[in-house]
DNA sequence: TCGTTTGTGCTTGAATGTGCTCATTATATT
DNA sequence: AATATAATGAGCACATTCAAGCACAAACGA
């Protein structure tokens, strides 16, 4: 039996019971698990199936976004990676403020229950956060938006007038060099213009996918930032703009850094 | 079964249910607690689910989760009474404000979703609301206490003093006829009495047990109220001063009614 | 024939997955 | 508020599986 055949029949067992063992294979098909082992690489190389310990899994048994998980959120992962980058700035006793928006709220999921002060425009971060016990929670008022469950408008950037916090953690829909940060609704825009003038350091939290994205509202220039929690870094360009506007990038993968931006 | 296998399986019951113990999983998929702790611990860094003790809770789930407050409440059920009495009393087109409290976030619960705007400073009432399609919510801003999961101080009612509203739902501690309405602290006090000035009509919601109590902080006089709804006739001497003072009491069994004050 | 390539199997140290125990912490009970 | 009960996390031990390097053999072209 030639290799590409064994591979063959390896993708046929494995579609009929949907997990299969290396060794079961290996005496099935009369091979060394050695040789299993190597042909399961390079299936998996080619996206056919994924590997375990022991054997290998199809993807339908490995993956639990489609039907699982009920918001379809493909970059769940990576928003937990920024969000993890997040939380690796805060220090105890600083004061924050969290812009609504889902990686906003993984943030607050694993922020560490210490000594914190947090301000949000969030529904959701709020009721996550009012169960702790450490971290005192002041919440911006105003008008409910359904969609993103933010709270926005006059009352809440009256309030935004009269604080000021350390950090600001900023979400939004698009990164653009020449048009800036933007997100689809203006009241949402003009709220996260609020936020920026509140803080000291101005943190936008973005996956890769929006860089290079424009939507309707402007919300900043790219030099109001001051730092970019992203989990892919953008383009040279990107890179080369940011750093010549002194704005940290950070991507998840890498430890040390300075603290500034 | 594999880890990942076993995993997936984890967030397909999970799913179902919404909620899971780690012993039932440990049963079911034939494996130690431990094992199962730690596939619970990779979902949760994963944000794929969120763990309690004992097991394990979707998102949805965690913002539902009753608080301690309203677990210990012995009276539930004259607290649904009161709060269908006063539903009963809005009108569509209605402009509320909706106080915190047990009796008004049952109210929120049943309040049919027609053409509304709530007011309101408790966290757990805006998460009720924010599902409404009909419902226009304004948060009330400011600090968070977690006791009562009430938003007060100085921002809350710096938007108090920029609205106005048609009726106020009011809850409280204590009502006596001579040290008034009565709450044990002092800046959930001050919120409610700026909460008074915005209404045109204002309405107290207690049941029977708080009649005679006295607690730290005054929040108004018995005079400034327009109605009390209750689930038990307080005795002959507050019932006569409150009809001397032109305030509406309303037992639930009772049916019709005029809407004045 | 030789040397090279390709496929396969073996060996070994390292990595992974699992279950157990026990001190600590959270929750429930009184 | 104090205590009892249960759940947790950290560390350890054990078994299994893996990756990488080496060895061998068959296939192939010169």
């Amino acid at each position: 039996m030639f290799a590409d055949e064994r591979k063959t029949q390896i993708l046929f067992l494995l579609n009929q019971s949907q997990s299969i063992l290396v060794s079961d294979l290996a005496t099935s098909l009369d091979v060394s698990e050695t040789t299993i082992r190597r042909d399961l690489q390079d299936l998996e190389e080619q996206g056919l199936l994924k590997r375990t310990h022991g054997g290998a899994i199809t993807f339908q048994m490995a993956s639990f976004e489609p039907s699982m998980v009920e918001k379809a959120d493909f970059y769940a992962e990576q928003k937990m990676q920024i969000a993890k980058q997040a939380v690796a700035m805060v220090k105890t006793g600083d004061t924050l403020l969290l812009d609504s928006g889902t990686t906003t709220l993984q943030m607050a999921r694993i922020l560490p229950d210490q000594n914190l002060t947090i301000v949000t425009n969030s529904l959701p971060i709020g009721t996550e956060l009012s169960r702790r016990k450490n971290i005192k929670l002041v919440m911006l008022g105003g008008e409910l938006r359904s969609n993103t469950e933010a709270l926005v408008g006059a009352y809440c950037e009256m309030i935004l007038q009269n604080i000021h916090v350390d950090k600001v953690f900023l979400g939004a829909n698009g990164i653009d060099l020449f048009k800036g940060v933007t997100t689809p609704n203006s009241a949402e825009a003009s709220t996260k213009r609020a936020m920026i003038q509140t803080g000291r350091q101005v943190i936008l939290v973005a996956d890769h996918s929006k860089f290079g994205q424009i939507h309707f509202a402007k919300i900043c220039d790219v030099k109001d930032l001051s730092c970019i929690i992203t989990d892919e870094l953008p383009s040279a360009e990107y890179l080369s703009e940011f750093t010549k506007q002194n704005i940290a990038v950070k991507p998840p993968l890498s430890d040390a850094w300075e603290e500034d931006g």
